[in-house]
DNA sequence: CGGCTGAATTGATGCGCATCAAGGCGCAAC
DNA sequence: GTTGCGCCTTGATGCGCATCAATTCAGCCG
């Protein structure tokens, strides 16, 4: 791959990137491969075998599991410039442990596992960079264990709108679903029904009004609050 | 903290220490703080600022979380020679995600956070010791999501089940639950009536016989084909 | 031995959410 | 315009599991 100095200014401002010197990032482009998908293909599937980790540049990818009897979970909803799949990094007999599938039109980049390892093995900059990433990601998961096992559909349901709205606002405003209903409700584990049977009680309750795919939230204390 | 050969071995064989340079473990002795907690005790609760992690050298603590109407969700089940709490190592302003608790009586030590973090900075063997480990850490979180997500309670008993047994059992063994049912229960999120039930069913019909703590799994193979 | 205490079991009931099924609505094709 | 196709919505029904309540059981101490 040649140089591309957009590439280079975006992986600059990316956690993954941000601390390796001119040469390791020469190094990591070299090996780096672009790639686009159309909407609805898969990227991989769940136990393929891994030598890459990404970075999305443009549109949107689900990473999901589906039970035996085809009902899907969606684990996360990837938007650029996030990376994404970079623990087959670390695993030893690398493969996928989701299933990755674009969901709009998508450009990314596919980063060579070995030789982001080499690299990694001359910053702690970066590991730690890394394993602070883990942490947090770890951390998300307990939350999203927490509220499968304790919390109601509505909490969560809410509990996404609200993830939406930036952590210091008040009052009210508009914030737009990144992407069908029935993706969202199987990022929060509820069939479309039940989503659009949540969203009516909530706005029939004046907390919240939808067109589309635009929520307005009334008022954001309020709804805050209404989470218990 | 003196030195204390058999700890010493213990930490060898620890997949955290076990890179360790003979100088580098020392320094870490040299800050870490034996700890003995009753059962029933608390070691941490959620939220509290932390400047350690732990090795549980015996007894039982478990991590967890509780909802605001009271309900607990354990989200891990300790025993030695395990050590818990890494993730405060790497936080910007560390303090436990979970609650901690010893379940019997326990012995452990206390690491100091930022010592093990310049040990960190000398060793990439045990960086990369590291997040392995949370790799395979956030595996699990993914399976627990998935079958919080698209399992029933029976599928994530019978699971959890399996999960005691040695991957390459087969036929007939038993196997003892590492704590009381209702702990149990709280681990695979569901109530300690519909956990009793569980197991009933599964006793009727000839898969398991429960006597205590102790399961006899009558066939692994046909509870392994019975998930599904 | 009997009585106390907390855990586990069992039963009766109800609610939450999935499921199944039938419209409604937006949008592209022609 | 009309037709067709996804997606969303709304309604009717049923099942799974929590909840509440009552026994039974096991361990412990007097």
């Amino acid at each position: 791959m040649q140089a591309d100095s957009a590439l280079a200014r975006e992986l600059r401002h990316h956690y993954l990137f941000s601390a390796l010197t001119e040469a390791q990032q020469l190094r990591l482009l070299a090996t780096a491969v672009p790639r686009r998908l159309a909407a609805g293909e898969r990227l991989f599937s769940r136990g393929d075998s891994a030598a890459q980790f990404f970075l999305l540049r443009s549109g949107c990818v689900k990473l999901y599991r589906l039970s035996p009897e085809g009902s899907e979970k969606i684990m996360r909803l990837i938007r650029p410039p996030q990376t994404f799949a970079e623990s087959v990094l670390f695993m030893d007999v690398p493969c996928f442990p989701v299933s990755g599938e674009a969901l709009d039109a998508a450009e990314l980049i596919a980063f060579d596992r070995e030789t982001f390892l080499g690299i990694l093995r001359e910053s702690f900059a970066t590991c730690r960079a890394v394993m602070a990433h883990m942490t947090r990601r770890i951390q998300a998961h307990w939350d999203e264990i927490e509220t499968l096992a304790l919390e109601n559909s509505r909490y969560r349901v809410v509990h996404y709108l609200l993830g939406l709205v930036p952590r210091d606002a008040q009052g009210q405003l508009t914030v737009t679903l990144p992407a069908r209903k029935s993706v969202i409700a199987a990022h929060v584990a509820v069939t479309p029904e039940t989503l659009s049977r949540t969203l009516r009680a909530l706005s029939d309750e004046g907390l919240i009004e939808v067109a589309g795919e635009a929520v307005t939230v009334r008022d954001v204390e309020r709804l805050r609050r209404h989470m218990h």
